[in-house]
DNA sequence: TCGGTGCGTGAAAGTGAATTTCAAAGTTGT
DNA sequence: ACAACTTTGAAATTCACTTTCACGCACCGA
């Protein structure tokens, strides 16, 4: 099994006769290297030094795509913005908003097996997916 | 301490010197009896068989004006829109969304302020609000 | 390696939810 | 009833995102 990003997008789109284009390439490559939660107008001007022709409608229809492939997860946090994080092999995570300076803090959340399973038993729900999201305001914040 | 709607909205507005009209109580009315989870789409044609010449601006005004009262809260699922749902004192909830019928149902999680203890001691965040959300397939449509 | 096929791209136009603008109408304290 | 606001409805606007369309480019096969 293979775990690395590109191979897998490689892999993705030959199997249905897709392209590896430079655009793809280069957005794939800023992804990785950036980090999480991006949504695109952080990452477009980041991506239009490496390549100042790109468009934004591109940069949309790659992160959708990365999405479609599973090496990237779509997170929605309410604010109207669409923003993108690589998926890594590893404990799950949710996340903490800061509603003082934005930032996004990952956290762990153990426990959460034995919430899902009270929710199957009590609704009798088939659970493809559980997100947590926490309000507040960051120690960062809290101390200045 | 008043826990009516309409009695904690009219003195919300009387404190800001803000009005009482027509269109607010008729949405305020129906938002009442309609229920949870409602969107403006939903609601606003409802409305108009009450209330003909209400337009959709107010619609959404109101909604805003309940969730700042404190009456309604804000929900969003990550589909664009936004959902009203009126505030009750008692338990919590979170959200099961149906990923085949769109139903969105209740549910109460236990053992969550452990976890938010846990975030606290870990992060040295201030909790404003913890939100869980699961998508799956509800009951219904696993069996049909 | 040289097309040909057909996917991908960029620019611009289009969507759809929600917000704002503005003039007219309504509400409230006096 | 009057003045001083606020609120309303319609239309225009915003904002994130998607779609369209003509041209460009990737990839396969000979």
């Amino acid at each position: 099994m293979q775990h690395n990003p590109k191979e897998i997008l490689r892999r993705y789109l030959a199997e249905r006769g897709l392209k590896i284009t430079r655009q793809r390439y280069i957005i794939l490559e800023a992804f990785i290297e950036l980090g999480r939660h991006l949504h695109v107008d952080e990452f477009y001007p980041i991506l239009r030094t490496k390549y100042p022709k790109i468009g934004h409608a591109t940069v949309y229809r790659s992160l959708k795509l990365f999405a479609e492939s599973g090496i990237a997860r779509e997170v929605r946090f309410g604010d109207g913005l669409t923003r993108y994080e690589l998926v890594t092999d590893g404990v799950r995570h949710d996340h903490l908003l800061c509603t003082a300076c934005g930032t996004i803090t990952e956290f762990e959340s153990p426990g959460l097996g034995q919430l899902e399973a009270s929710i199957v038993q009590n609704h009798g729900f088939k659970v493809q997916s559980l997100q947590i999201e926490l309000r507040g305001v960051c120690s960062q914040c809290l101390s200045s």
